[in-house]
DNA sequence: AGATTGATGACAAAATTATGACATTTTTCT
DNA sequence: AGAAAAATGTCATAATTTTGTCATCAATCT
């Protein structure tokens, strides 16, 4: 399967690079542009704010260490700020502090890539997230077997009979009326459906199949959410 | 930079080094070693074929110029031998010439280094390979006379029927099934499906044999697995 | 026939998944 | 803000499957 972004035909995604030092900033474009984004830069805080609300990235990379206002603050208060907190932003760190990671992510990173980090590898996380994205707004009505999911209404439904679902078991659901008859490991599902870098015990996703299978559990629908030993869970209609 | 990629919990991958030159391997040894890989050398194209088949590297590093067999027949005979076709190989060459580099790409080199390199290089691009590798490994829809084995949904169907499998005898399928016509012995079988260095009791895999055929009896397909006395089992559908 | 090698059924231990209960945290409502 | 309700992540425990060995029987070879 071929990344979609390699398409010509489609608008390249505008990346934003908040950093303090020019060199980085300067690898980080060259490298960006050779993936094929239009890249943005801006060496502090203040301007990254303008420039998110003035350019609209489709993504940010932010750099964790930065003089001044540092880069978490600028996390949080971008995540606060209605304006800009749906805008994606991967988080750059010089070392894999667990301390910092974790507040990072805590306080609404998407993603989070360690220095020193290889080109390919950062890329490849700017896409998964950006695909992540862009997968959400994708919202169309999906239907299986008596199941509906309709995204627009945020409505589920059951030979006509509304379901009612917790945030979660409807990102899973949704997840797996995106992806039917594949299986995915527990780590995929947590990737998928929860984000990147979200520590959770594996135990937990049964705990939210089982919630799944329990809610949509009518005219046998929690059928379809299929456990394949060893492997993971398969959603399939069969 | 540091080093890119250090993650201790990761069991470590096996890297073939294929060089008549002692001082060379000794040189990419350390490099390697350095970098977390378990080191395999061999110095010539026999012991590399060898090797290959016995000790399964994750990943070959093979010198382009070497007496007798030289480094590019060798990697169109493992390109061509089902058994070694899948492992990874990155071609070391003295010079970049440009009409070599196309020949052992085209012959199915992963990736091509060329002397002198920088050790850092050298590793990223291994790592870089393995990554390749491992994300589009074996997910590709396999059939059989009236068997098909779909390892995206993992699902076994002959004529059309599911079949269930535990995860042992669907990966002793899935090995069979890629490597069709061709005898192994019980100890060759137990390095592919369990993994190497495992030990276990030889008639635990007949055992493994028999469910595996109980399994897939319909439409007679349990004569697939067939016994070759006194050398082990083959998969076969004729 | 005697010796080897493979096939099978039975088991108990080990591994994996399902479930119900609970403490917390987040949201919603008043 | 404060109370009430909903949602979540973990556990401990139960329910299922899977797996490695054995003991025994069958087939093949010398």
């Amino acid at each position: 399967m071929k990344s979609v972004f390699e398409d010509a035909s489609m608008p390249k995604k505008t990346v934003l690079v908040v950093d303090d030092e020019p060199a980085i900033r300067d690898m980080l474009t060259m490298v960006l542009e050779a993936a094929s984004f239009v890249v943005l830069e801006v060496e502090n805080a203040r301007l990254a704010h303008a420039a998110i609300i003035d350019r609209r990235p489709d993504i940010v990379l932010l750099d964790w260490m930065m003089p001044g206002t540092t880069g978490l603050e600028l996390l949080r208060r971008l995540k606060r700020d209605p304006l800009t907190k749906n805008v994606p932003i991967i988080m750059l760190t010089a070392k894999a502090e667990e301390g910092g990671k974790v507040a990072g992510l805590d306080s609404g990173a998407d993603d989070y890539v360690s220095k020193p980090f290889s080109p390919r590898e950062l890329v490849a996380r700017i896409k998964a997230v950006l695909r992540r994205i862009s997968e959400d707004e994708v919202k169309e009505i999906i239907e299986a077997g008596s199941l509906r999911f309709d995204p627009i209404s945020h409505l589920v439904t059951i030979a006509g009979e509304e379901i009612t679902l917790g945030p979660t078991e409807y990102r899973l659901l949704h997840f797996f009326l995106k992806h039917q008859n594949r299986v995915f490991s527990r780590d995929q599902i947590l990737d998928f459906v929860w984000g990147a870098n979200v520590y959770l015990d594996e135990r937990t996703i049964d705990v939210h199949i089982r919630r799944l299978r329990k809610s949509i559990a009518v005219a046998g629908c929690d059928q379809y959410v299929q456990t394949v030993r060893g492997a993971g869970y398969r959603f399939s209609i069969r």
